[in-house]
DNA sequence: GTATACTTGCAACGCAGTTGCATTAAATTA
DNA sequence: TAATTTAATGCAACTGCGTTGCAAGTATAC
């Protein structure tokens, strides 16, 4: 079990206390986290110094974007194996329609799906929207 | 076949030439267009009206916003059983990482996914990514 | 402790998208 | 056909997400 300054060290990321904060908030989370989620979570954290930050630790393949299909960006842990040149979030994204939140649906199993279109499919993501277990009540 | 004032009309909206000649260039076009798109292709189009145009024509069924997994929002023609009340718009859409273009892949069967996460699922999106045919060769 | 270069804070900016309001114009009614 | 109704358009102004530039701050290596 990594910890924040570990990530970081991995990364070859400097461990600064505005990225540890980021991180723990980030790690600690049920569901994808929007900048906007993390401003609120952290008083006082420069909204532009988040954005960066956010873009950096994208970039070094500790987070990734939850592709959710709301024009809301949100950010989740990566696995373990991600770094700067491979990024392995293929996996189902699940949104729900009455609090927004976006939960990432690692578990499960995508099946493939046969095409005759000309394209060539490198990577594919799968939105499932409805109501999410918190919600449901 | 429907014309364009066939499918204006149908859909309880004036015919303007503006409306006309946004729903042609949406009609016509192979893949989903964003504002900027249509913006370039109608010399002289109000943005604002633009923006509105594609709005209403979203909320009457008219369009689809494709999911793409970009931050660019696309349109694209929906099948005549759409309304304001009733979209059946779940097809997947490629992305081509080359160019940008998304298209839609209403001939695709999507198969159904099992899950057991507790969320209950109203739709799903499929996003595929990779190269396409145009630009593939 | 010092030097290096990365990180942060802040100002400024660009752009997608929305809202308000007056004018225009399409459709309906008389 | 003309008058009326009301939706659509043009334009100004605005919001908010996200980016860029630069100086100051700071983490890390030596």
């Amino acid at each position: 079990m990594n910890t924040i300054h570990d990530i970081l060290k991995q990364h070859e990321l400097r461990i600064t206390p505005i990225r540890e904060m980021v991180l723990v908030v980030i790690r600690d989370s049920k569901s994808a986290l929007s900048s906007q989620d993390i401003e609120l979570k952290l008083n006082d954290i420069d909204r532009i110094t988040l954005y960066r930050t956010l873009k950096t630790f994208e970039s070094k393949g500790i987070i990734h974007k939850a592709v959710d299909g709301t024009n809301v960006q949100k950010f989740a842990m990566c696995d373990a194996g991600c770094n700067e040149h491979i990024h392995h979030d293929q996996h189902a994204h699940f949104n729900c329609d009455h609090c927004g939140s976006t939960f990432c649906l690692d578990s499960l199993e995508i099946p493939a799906i046969k095409h005759d279109t000309g394209f060539q499919v490198r990577s594919m993501d799968v939105i499932m929207k409805g109501i999410c277990a918190d919600c449901a009540d």
